[in-house]
DNA sequence: ACAAAAGTGTTGTACGTACACCCATGA
DNA sequence: TCATGGGTGTACGTACAACACTTTTGT
């Protein structure tokens, strides 16, 4: 280790990197749109047969963001409009060797999930998912946490819709990450209020009155990440 | 890996477990108290003579909690009352080897702190300590954002404190870690009616009117970890 | 015309902040 | 008795939830 004072001698503990992808459906009948994300089947022990987070070993000369994104490339076959360091799990026994998994969790809009599918990945409920292997389950369930509560001190939920949007597409967005209706007028003014979202002179028609389009405001960050480099 | 298809080949990437341990001074002089947090000089290569936090190689069969309360045993001798994993970091090039550190950060309360000194270990204002070795400036900072942001919403600061406390001291702490000063009578209101603190008969003397002792409410948590096991 | 979503206005409550003021003790 | 920190009261401003109401479209 880097700041203890005896010799160290290589322990046989590996590295994974795993990413916990949120995306959002909003399907024909459904009246309110459902965050999902993808899970790859596995195709050897432990857990041959179990569905799990998308991941991978981390190579020597690559960095963890870098590993991390490299999995959801894999998985997705596109780039994450967000991505942010979860967790580190490494429990003894969370696994038959000793593996210490730097999980990441990671946003996808909708239009670009829809597009890449992939051999042995499925696209599940985030709330209803089969059990997983390894500790999966419990990782999920913290990454749903955390979406949840970065939602309501952060921007985030923007990384989930395409470049121009009206405020029931954000709307939307939030009450399927909350699991709750929202007020609409309040809701329009808290967000116009925050300066994150500017309104062009696009409306989108289709049905009753056209709503305005809105696109994000890049001046401001996505998320809060603190003295954290980018 | 455990979600990927292909053979893995064991890497060699080792495991470090380092923690930033906070602790409160308050000295005669001052009048105000300063969080200190130990540094350990290093005794070999890389860095040489260089202060770092403390920490040490995650074993085979320890858990990382258990790494880091160990590391923090060895370092101050004593159990911290409050401890949380901060952040993983594991940039290809912040060592010459490839080490990822998972990094924790505690509390521990200030008669505690002071009681073991040991060798090669030094107390240091959190906010003006020497340069450190790898990237531990970094985490340093941020493990201070992190601080300041909990003191904001949960109730670590009792962490920082012995069992029986008053409400200046309470409000000590908070001006403490937040740098700028509370106003007493809001402070008091804020957290008497947050139920986290339990008023006792027992009162300080000293100097002018006694101040009622309180302590803390353990039926409320230190801080909200989500999903996450303790 | 009517339904329904877009968008505006208004009101009440909760909470944080500022600050005036009284209380109890040591010196 | 006076200085000082302990402790209470109060008034103001902001933020948010609730909800009534107007506007604009498709059918």
């Amino acid at each position: 280790m880097q700041t203890q004072t005896s010799a160290s001698p290589p322990e046989p503990i590996r590295v994974a990197v795993s990413t916990v992808i949120f995306s959002l459906r909003r399907d024909a009948g459904a009246d309110r749109a459902r965050v999902v994300l993808p899970l790859v089947r596995r195709t050897r022990d432990p857990f041959e047969g179990r569905w799990a987070l998308p991941g991978g070993w981390l190579r020597v000369d690559e960095d963890m963001d870098a590993a991390a994104a490299r999995t959801l490339a894999e998985t997705t076959g596109l780039a994450p409009s967000y991505l942010e360091q979860l967790y580190a799990f490494g429990e003894v026994d969370r696994s038959p060797s000793r593996v210490v998994s730097i999980v990441y969790w990671a946003l996808v809009r909708e239009d670009v999930s829809r597009a890449a599918e992939q051999e042995n990945v499925a696209w599940y409920d985030a709330t209803t998912h089969p059990q997983l292997a390894f500790d999966h389950d419990q990782i999920v369930q913290y990454a749903l946490w955390r979406l949840r509560n970065k939602v309501g001190y952060s921007r985030i939920a923007h990384g989930l819709l395409p470049a121009l949007f009206t405020l029931a597409d954000l709307r939307e967005v939030y009450e399927a990450i909350l699991g709750r209706r929202l007020d609409p007028a309040n809701f329009r003014r808290q967000v116009e209020g925050s300066g994150t979202i500017i309104p062009t002179d696009e409306h989108r028609t289709g049905s009753h009155r056209p709503a305005r389009l809105y696109r994000y405001n890049h001046d401001v960050e996505l998320a809060d990440r603190g003295p954290l480099p980018d």
